[in-house]
DNA sequence: TCGCGTCCTTGATCTGCATCAATGCTGACC
DNA sequence: GGTCAGCATTGATGCAGATCAAGGACGCGA
């Protein structure tokens, strides 16, 4: 997430909200045509800037726990994210992993249905929910918008389900780092050089295997000269043809 | 899904739409509040029973395949369908069942990202997907019904994937069994003798297993005395708290 | 009623990934 | 610049579920 430089961003204490309504920092949004927010124009947009709060995270730190009330909704504009859910012996599923643009929180319960945390610092909007609620009844683009984006999560989960149950350890790491980096190429980041901000275990954590498998099937595609493995986080995509075909399943 | 008594539907060929237009259907439909009809009072509800054709298939007959081009959605009246996708060397997953009440065919693209099969014989209605579009415009009441049904899928979704991902055989044939007679209970049907109506091959490509372990599986169960296997593909629930254990992961 | 095809069950064996166990690396803080 | 904590890597071993193989049950059509 270099591109959106967080580097840059102030060492808040996790979950505490800088207000940020006064100066409407919409305008100077770097992601909103990633956002719910897109398809407003410049009235529209101060309307829900009225309504938002800016918020910043520090690695690590969480956003929400499942089963808590579910009151507000999230932009993530820098960093990333995890989304995840638990069993009672601490068995863990990463459901999703958030970059700048994305929109988190959505939830037909009054509880959200899975936790939220930081994986390096970020920046996020905030919308109280109910609040979202009201202006989505004045702008159906919103309410359309909130409809794409569940439409495009609803198809990636079932791509994930593909993986989860039916793909090998190689075939699910080469698939990730394919997801990594066209989710890269749609924010205008290197997609070859691509940054995995996310530990080995989140990894694993995602597809469903364990941080050594994570780790020897990384080693495994290095050694085949698939990808080369740099200095903090970064993966080079060195043969791009030959992962789309061991992530395809060919 | 005997409630809604598929037997009584004629045999025609798969896919042959029984043009159902002049009587409207809809206003016997006994299915109606569970659909994207719901919302609608008397007049709408004919403005949506002017673009909508009614279908049947028989038991294994294809509704649609995945990459073919999205023309339609859909809303399952009577019998089981199921949706999923291949790998190229065959390998399948099913991403759901879906039972009378429930939509399927949502797609951003402008292609299916899934195949759909009738697993018993069913009834669907069958909506154009452009004169869908343009009757949402009019009713926002259907799109927001939309987003409802589609963040409950993303809700299943990230469920099924904490399933595929972390739990194990006899954990997902719990979960699996729970999940059909909840459904089950929503339509007002058996929720202790429950309906299975898809193969053990199915229920594996559905959560990750092979046929041979969902069958062992459902053995271990029963010799447990948790389940009874019945005749017609019937699975009675003898001890619920302890599959909900069972299930939960506890 | 018989024959056949399909699905289900059960058994024997195999294997991909998990688990258990060190050791190496890196970056933060004193 | 040294120490330490957390993460990554690598190796040895185990096991849940896959694979291979063989019946068995059931429904359907002739």
């Amino acid at each position: 997430m270099a591109v959106f430089d967080v580097n840059h961003l102030s060492n808040l204490a996790p979950a505490v909200p800088r207000e940020g309504v006064s100066h409407s920092p919409c305008s100077a949004c770097r992601v909103r045509n990633l956002t719910i927010c897109a398809p407003l124009d410049d009235v529209e947009q101060a309307q829900m800037a009225a309504i938002v709060t800016t918020l910043e995270l520090h690695a690590g730190a969480p956003l929400f726990d499942e089963g808590e009330p579910a009151l507000h909704v999230f932009n993530v504009t820098a960093g990333t994210v995890k989304v995840y859910k638990l069993l009672p012996d601490g068995r863990r599923q990463v459901t999703g992993f958030l970059f700048a643009g994305d929109f988190l929180g959505l939830a037909n319960d009054a509880n959200y249905a899975y936790s939220a945390e930081a994986v390096t610092q970020c920046a996020l909007c905030r919308f109280p929910r109910r609040k979202l609620e009201g202006l989505m009844e004045r702008f159906p683009k919103v309410e359309q918008r909130l409809l794409n984006i569940a439409s495009n999560e609803l198809a990636a989960a079932q791509e994930q389900m593909l993986l989860l149950g039916r793909k090998t350890a190689k075939e699910k790491i080469a698939s990730f780092l394919l997801l990594l980096s066209r989710r890269a190429r749609q924010r205008g980041r290197d997609e070859v050089t691509v940054d995995v901000p996310m530990s080995r275990n989140d990894i694993g954590d995602f597809l469903g295997l364990t941080t050594e498998t994570v780790s020897r099937t990384f080693t495994q595609l290095k050694q085949k000269n698939l990808i080369r493995l740099l200095p903090a986080g970064k993966v080079e995509l060195a043969q791009r043809e030959d992962l789309e075909d061991i992530a395809g399943g060919f």
